[in-house]
DNA sequence: TTCCACGTATGACCTTGGTCATAGGCCAGA
DNA sequence: TCTGGCCTATGACCAAGGTCATACGTGGAA
């Protein structure tokens, strides 16, 4: 844990519309934290006391279905705020957080955050906009992880990170985000198998390849066709 | 479509709050809407201008998987507000809603709404309640949808309705929610045929049993085995 | 270097549950 | 009273995909 300088706070979204004043004033209490990759961020049940937010690196936020298995919710990056959802109404995280490669995270005091909510209206509304987004999110996870073919939701998955992150490479969309098989399947509500046999079906087809730092969408048609 | 009765406002949790000149205020904005059984109330991809509380009847909120299957994202009576998200951001609609028996309810112009909003911070805090509870909510149904077997998801939702509106009753407890084999199937992501056979088998075997109004469980020890 | 752990890969097998077809009961309207 | 539509019910069939077993490559630890 480390002190953070006032103007680092300038760079993350929810409190750039701060006075150079205000910002000083988070600073105090506000803490960086730095996580290696697999690092619980917090646990699903924790009691917040901390409000955090993503500075550097990758997390993933997941629950586990009754069955056991892992379930992705959303992926974060620098800028996120994660478990704001908690925080607010001081009940239990819902979902885990985990670093999924080095990262660092802003960490504010709960009683400091509140007194800057009551100052600061404008960073209301941000979380509420925050809020809302995450329900739409959810929802339409909801709705897509239900029924269907697994194909078609690894399609409509990568389709929706090549939309987001992706950006144009000489052979095709390219995806900079490593994950694991594993991951892929708690992304898409499988097995690490089938999430095996499906990548390695569209890379001999051309569709999508894995590559170290990421993927490769080579066929968008074939996925978009797939995901219908 | 008919005026509101100030006073009426008062039975709402989300505006009971409010000192009867501001109730009188927003009656001038409101009214009151009757819905018969199957009445869309919005649909998915609506752009909100109304802002609407169930006053009676039951609504299920549901959106449409890619493959063209409903799932219902979560079920509604008195009191409850109907697509807060929406409203407060000024967004579309993420999933629909639909009277499951004849309804009524308050509608508020969004703009009075807003201007509301701004007078009184209480209901900005009942709104952000409602949202972040929406959120918990959505999170465990999305662990709960995903995988894992039907009948154990069967199991958790009966349980869950018990728990919440259940009232004990000479033979176990009695759930007053008629929902027909396809509201089962679309609360738990299932199809109909599949709702109907486990429902009969339950029956068989005096587990649950569907009546009229409702349903009776008899056997909830065999409920919580068969969801774990 | 050797060894172990972990991620990836692939095949065999079998259950769950989705799909299709059919039928009976009930209610509203003609 | 007949009829058509809707909900419930049940059987037959079949494939998607979960489970289990096995193997290979790589990287870090001893």
């Amino acid at each position: 844990m480390e002190r953070i300088a006032a103007d680092a706070l300038a760079r993350l979204p929810l409190f750039r519309r701060l006075t150079a004043e205000d910002r000083g004033r988070i600073a105090t209490a506000a803490f960086v934290r730095t996580y290696r990759r697999g690092d619980m961020i917090f646990s699903e049940g924790d009691s917040p006391d901390l409000f955090v937010t993503v500075m550097t690196g990758r997390v993933k936020v997941f629950k586990q279905t009754p069955a056991g298995k892992d379930v992705i919710l959303d992926l974060f990056g620098p800028g996120d705020p994660l478990g704001a959802v908690a925080v607010y109404e001081g009940r239990e995280y819902p979902a885990s957080a985990m670093a999924m490669e080095d990262a660092t995270c802003l960490l504010i005091d709960r009683r400091a955050f509140f007194s800057l909510l009551e100052q600061h209206p404008s960073i209301v509304r941000g979380l509420l906009t925050g809020l809302t987004i995450r329900i739409f999110e959810l929802t339409n996870r909801l709705s897509d992880l239900t029924g269907g073919h697994v194909d078609a939701r690894f399609a409509r998955m990568f389709l929706k990170l090549a939309d987001s992150i992706g950006r144009p490479d000489c052979n095709g969309v390219f995806i900079p985000m490593p994950l694991s098989r594993q991951e892929l399947a708690d992304l898409t509500g499988t097995t690490i198998e089938t999430a095996i046999r499906i990548m390695s079906r569209w890379g001999k087809d051309e569709i999508l390849i894995t590559e170290p730092e990421g993927f490769l969408v080579i066929d968008r048609a074939a996925l978009t066709s797939i995901g219908a």
